[in-house]
RNA sequence: CGGGGCGUAGCUCAGCUUGGUAGAGCGCUCGCUUUGGGAGCGAGAAGUCGCAGGUUCGAAUCCUGUCGCCCCGACCA
């Protein structure tokens, strides 16, 4: 049967919701795909829908051509799962909670690597059951601190998750592959462009990771690449150190007033007019050490103040450096943490001072000091003297001071080198639209899936969890394909095969129209027909390309001679066919 | 959580400065006309002006509080 749009649940609008900001969102609500129903949170009405199952439909073929089996769970699940593996508390804020009538906790899930784990252990115990992959596709709920930009960021969203389980490595290393062999399917039959980028994988505690970005301007995560090939989400991206200088000969380090020198720019102009370098160059700030107190709030609620140090060039990225603490949270410090902790003299911190060492927990100020990969061995600095309008030169690392370790602390910059080799990177946006973890033992170890292997032995199982944002990937597509009219969708997920627009007042082009659908829905073709009465054509013509169906057949003013247009939505090209012809020609293209 | 903006009809908005019976366009209903680019005329339905308190003879408008939403940042598999 057609779908009749005299009787459709729809109601194009003819201005941009209020609250809408990017193209995608603005559409889908304005040609009746979607509505809001509260922050985060939309309703699907029929055409969203059927957009929706299409992709689920891509989605489920090319899931069961890489052998995954399809399962449901709950989206409300109790917390006990969770709490096992920590998660509990480590989502804090993340997630929804409630309460039953007897006060337990449970959760709308957020992902469910505990439940699929849990599933696996209670029905499979050999290593001859595996390996196994299963996945759903099931509606998912976070409490985004601030849901944006329509369907890219909800707190309700559909995902498909698959999780691989393997008794080996080696057999982890094939399902992990498996699942991106088809990620890459599914995309190009979707017709998506997507940059597959190395990812932290550190918060899920796996050893491999990687994103498929689509590559776009209102995208919220930052990747890097290089011509050579390397792609990394920009938290993943690893600084490449200089060479080590061997410490003998270095100068020793001279602590020197400087009044007035609290910001990098102020000191680095002091020094070139009062500490000229000997070798004619002048000093810049990537000479500078600068040193940056944070503050990390761990699970259990405890504030830890911690610095980090850095050529004085760049700037701190708190993104980057939770990648290193998480699941702590970091934020810069506050007043109130400088004025607890004397040894910190804002504006003039550095690592060492005549009287020892400051930073470091051996230090005066017995925090933890890391430092920024180029800061190596033998490389001197001009960094705070500890003391308010002091500082000090050559402060050499490895000497003078030594950090508790390297982290990755500094802000990207586009022509940084990549650590491959490959070249400098420049930096873009893009769209998770999936992405793929080799989990490892966390989630087996800590929920006790083990099996039995070929030796009787008991061997915990390898994990993979592999996730599709079905609902984001609707956004992404309308906001890839779409221009000024309305919606262009790819036919692959488009609501309809092709949408037939009868206009005229002359019931012989609603006849031929008729004729025209029943021969379209028995060649197979999904028909959205417009059949209504009185509508004039420039409101048809304006709903149908807002709509956004490919294929759009007008019966009007040349049915009388035997002929109708074929509109291609995407290059606005209009052909004149027979009326004969046309079912051909359309199911033919389709 | 920090900064900015906004809550008035189904939608997009005006009215608020300077208090005095609630407005427009679109959409919706009915009638007539119109039918290849969001048509015309006429007649209608439709709003606790986010909520609560206060000032006032009188509050959409002024004051206080509060809730919600949007944007930027922070956060975010």
């Amino acid at each position: 049967m057609p779908t009749r749009l005299s009787h459709l649940f729809l109601r194009t609008l003819r201005d941009d919701p209020a609250d809408a900001e990017i193209a995608s969102h603005k559409l889908l609500v304005r040609a009746g795909y979607i509505r809001r129903q509260g922050p985060g949170l939309f309703a699907w009405l029929p055409l969203g829908l059927r957009v929706k199952a299409n992709v689920e439909r891509v989605v489920r073929e090319e899931m069961a051509a890489a052998g995954a089996q399809e399962v449901h769970f709950p989206a409300l699940l109790p917390k006990e799962p969770y709490e096992v593996t920590g998660r509990w508390e480590e989502y804090g804020d993340g997630i929804f909670r409630l309460q039953d009538r007897k006060d337990a906790d449970y959760l709308l899930a957020p992902t469910h690597e505990e439940v699929f784990t849990l599933m696996v252990k209670d029905l499979y115990s050999s290593y001859k059951d595996l390996p196994l992959t299963i996945y759903q596709i099931q509606d998912k709920y976070r409490d985004e601190a601030r849901p944006r930009a329509g369907l890219l960021r909800g707190r309700e969203f559909t995902m498909k998750d698959a999780y691989s389980f393997d008794a080996t490595d080696e057999g982890l290393i094939a399902s992990y592959q498996a699942q991106r062999d088809a990620y890459e399917r599914i995309f190009a039959r979707l017709g998506l462009d997507y940059v597959i980028v190395q990812a932290d994988a550190g918060a899920m505690g796996g050893s491999r990771s990687e994103e498929f970005l689509h590559p776009s301007p209102v995208g919220e995560d930052s990747f890097v690449r290089s011509a050579g090939g390397y792609a990394a989400n920009i938290e993943a991206f690893t600084t490449i150190a200089p060479p080590a200088i061997p410490l003998e000969g270095l100068p020793s380090a001279e602590v020197f007033d400087s009044p007035n020198t609290p910001t990098i720019e102020s000191l680095v102009a002091f020094v070139n007019a009062e500490h000229p370098r000997a070798d004619g160059r002048a000093w810049t700030a990537a000479d500078t050490l600068k040193n940056v107190v944070l503050a990390l709030t761990h699970l259990d609620g405890s504030r830890e103040l911690i610095a980090v140090g850095l050529p004085g060039d760049r700037e701190v990225d708190l993104a980057r450096i939770e990648v290193a603490f998480a699941p702590a949270g970091v934020e810069a410090a506050t007043e109130a943490d400088f004025a607890k902790n004397k040894a910190l003299v804002k504006g003039y911190i550095g690592p060492w001072a005549t009287t020892g060492p400051v930073l470091g927990e051996t230090g005066a100020a017995r925090i933890r000091y890391f430092v920024d990969p180029r800061v190596v061995e033998g490389s001197a600095w001009i960094t705070g003297a500890n003391v308010h309008e002091k500082h000090a030169l050559f402060v050499t690392a490895g000497r003078d001071f030594v950090a508790e370790g390297t982290i990755e602390c500094a802000e990207v910059r586009a022509g940084d080198p990549a650590p491959d080799g490959s070249g400098p990177v420049d930096i873009a946006r893009g769209i998770e639209i999936g992405h793929v973890f080799q989990l490892g033992r966390k989630y087996a170890e800590a929920l006790g899936l083990k099996v039995l292997d070929e030796n009787g032995k008991l061997v915990t199982v390898t994990m993979g969890s592999y996730g599709i944002g079905v609902t984001r990937i609707v956004a992404v597509i309308a906001e890839a394909n779409h221009d000024d009219k309305g919606l262009i969708w790819p036919s692959e997920v488009a609501p309809f095969d092709v949408h037939v627009v009868a206009t005229g007042k002359d019931d012989v082009v609603f006849d031929i129209a008729e004729q025209l659908v029943d021969g379209l829905e028995a060649a197979g073709a999904d028909v959205l027909y417009d059949d209504r009465p009185k509508v004039s054509p420039g409101v048809k013509f304006g709903d149908a390309e807002i709509i956004g169906v490919p294929v759009i057949l007008i019966v009007g003013k040349g049915a009388a001679h035997g002929l109708v247009e074929l509109w291609d939505r995407r290059t606005g090209e209009r052909t004149e066919v027979a009326i004969s012809d046309a079912v051909d020609r359309i199911t033919m293209k389709a």
